[in-house]
RNA sequence: GGGGAGGUGGCUGAGUGGUCGAAAGCACCCGCCUGCUAAGCGGGUAGGGGGUGUAAAGCUCCCUCGAGGGUUCGAAUCCCUCCCUUCCCGCCA
């Protein structure tokens, strides 16, 4: 979230960010019930500290003819206070629902139309046969199974199975070794459901909550990525500066309810509702948070050169970024059957935007007041978008599937899925 | 699931109605002392919010002893609810 502090000190500037992002922000509402909420407090405040004063006096003389005054006093303080916590509820409720500013590198625009291109790596594979598409192929070769995943769930999931299950667990043992052994990434496994502080703390709540599934009759909910727990791993904590960067990396799987995706990407391997990721987290110190979040999108691209899959780096608009991000890079890895990018990795910087309202915070140096840390997180990658790519970029005029040299010591042997 | 014990500052741990945001110890910081280090001596060290201040500093007030309610002029201390930790029993991958 945005401190009261902020809103007060530029309140244009929050409008405006909030316009450009296409998001409402009742700045105007903050701003009045701001007043009311400081009237109140300071009102309680006042007759408290009278009443501390001559509850004083009370106990030492015991003079009962004190005793109406102090009563009346209590109650003033009482309700007065009362009012004051009731309007900061509704004002603490609507801070959480200000969109964060942007950073000045990010281009204005309304849609993803907008966005930009800053990198591109490799190039779109020549195949000499026409592609064809990872559901028709994993189909085919018996490693994906949509129909029974419909029988099962529902649609929005599927199966993998044999190679195509050995893939996915072979994808997801390199990214964690290449980004511990390599990347100096902490490994973590999380639990899978959390409850609504941590949503709260990453911002996907109280806006996002009909994305996510909710488990009945309790607070808890299904995660719709790792960045929930990980990031929420330190929240009410104060951290020394010279731990930092905090660095995770966590495998898990990720449910997503894709409400207002109704009838896209309904076909193929692309949008489900359950999906696997190895996500990456990092909380920094101010000064270091841009330069750990070009990092973090770097580490992550390693993944995609590895594997040998032509990508770009996109940067997102204003209008396309999100309600929470301060700056966000999509990674998006080319399939060939498919014939376009696919989103495989959402790297994002918010500044100190959840450290606050997860309030996570760090001590610059010793017997410093503290601040809040600045988040980054980014897939490292999504396993099934990564796995299409793969199976589109590899693909055999026979159909059959060769295993990318990176993943080779990983699948026990299998160097073509389908030779069987 | 049943029963017992317990949640206090960075840590250990006192504190059962007022002078307690909180003894003491540890840790840490600043001085002094000292060939150097250690020891010793003195001082300091929680977080949040409001007001004042151009701002920083400062001053001042309020809140916070797991969370939320209640009793009381006054609550770390009494009462209620919830959460969590731990021990014993039961169950279980």
């Amino acid at each position: 979230m945005l401190s009261l502090e902020f809103i007060r000190k530029n309140p244009d500037a929050v409008r405006r960010a909030a316009q450009l992002k296409g998001e409402p922000a009742p700045v105007d509402e903050i701003l009045r019930l701001d007043g009311v909420w400081r009237g109140h407090l300071h009102k309680a405040e006042t007759t408290k500290a009278e009443q501390n004063e001559l509850s004083k006096q009370f106990a030492k003389s015991r003079d009962e003819s004190l005793k109406e005054r102090l009563r009346q006093m209590a109650d003033t303080a009482k309700s007065e206070l009362a009012v004051a916590d009731a309007v900061k509820r509704e004002l603490d409720d609507l801070l959480l629902r200000v969109p964060n500013v942007f950073h000045e590198s990010v281009p204005v625009g309304e849609s993803e139309a907008e966005n930009v291109v800053v990198r591109e790596w490799g190039s779109k594979p020549d195949l000499g046969f026409a592609a064809r598409t990872h559901y028709d192929l994993g189909e085919a070769l018996g490693i994906l199974d949509f129909e029974r995943a419909v029988k099962i769930a529902g649609s929005r999931f599927a199966f993998l199975v044999g190679e195509g299950a050995r893939l996915e667990r072979a994808l997801v043992q390199f990214m964690l070794d290449v980004h511990t052994r390599e990347h100096g990434y902490t490994e973590v496994w999380s639990p899978l459901l959390v409850n609504s502080a941590a949503m709260t703390g990453t911002a996907n709540l109280p806006k996002f909550a009909d994305q996510l599934f909710k488990v009945e009759g309790r607070d808890l909910w299904l995660i719709p990525t790792a960045e929930v727990p990980v990031t929420n791993y330190h929240r009410e904590e104060i951290l020394d500066a010279d731990q930092m960067p905090i660095k995770y990396v966590c495998y898990a799987p990720s449910w997503r309810t894709e409400a207002g995706a109704a009838g896209k990407d309904t076909r193929g391997f692309i949008r489900l509702h359950q999906f696997s990721k190895v996500e990456l987290v990092k909380v920094t110190t101010a000064e270091t948070s841009l330069d750990e979040f070009e990092r973090l999108t770097r580490d992550a691209e390693d993944i995609l050169q590895r594997l040998g899959l032509h990508y770009n780096v996109m940067l997102m608009c204003t209008g396309d970024m999100g309600f929470a991000q301060y700056k966000k890079y999509d990674l998006n890895a080319w399939a060939p059957g498919l014939d376009r990018y696919l989103e495989v990795s959402s790297c994002s910087t918010f500044n100190d935007f959840q450290a606050m309202r997860a309030n996570i915070r760090y001590r610059p140096e010793r017997g410093a007041p503290p601040r809040f840390a600045h988040t980054i997180n980014g897939s490292g990658l999504a396993l099934t978008r990564t796995i299409d790519a793969i199976i589109e970029t590899y693909q055999r005029s026979d159909g059959m599937i060769a295993v990318p040299e990176a993943l080779k010591p990983y699948m026990g042997g299998v160097e073509l899925i389908g030779a069987r």
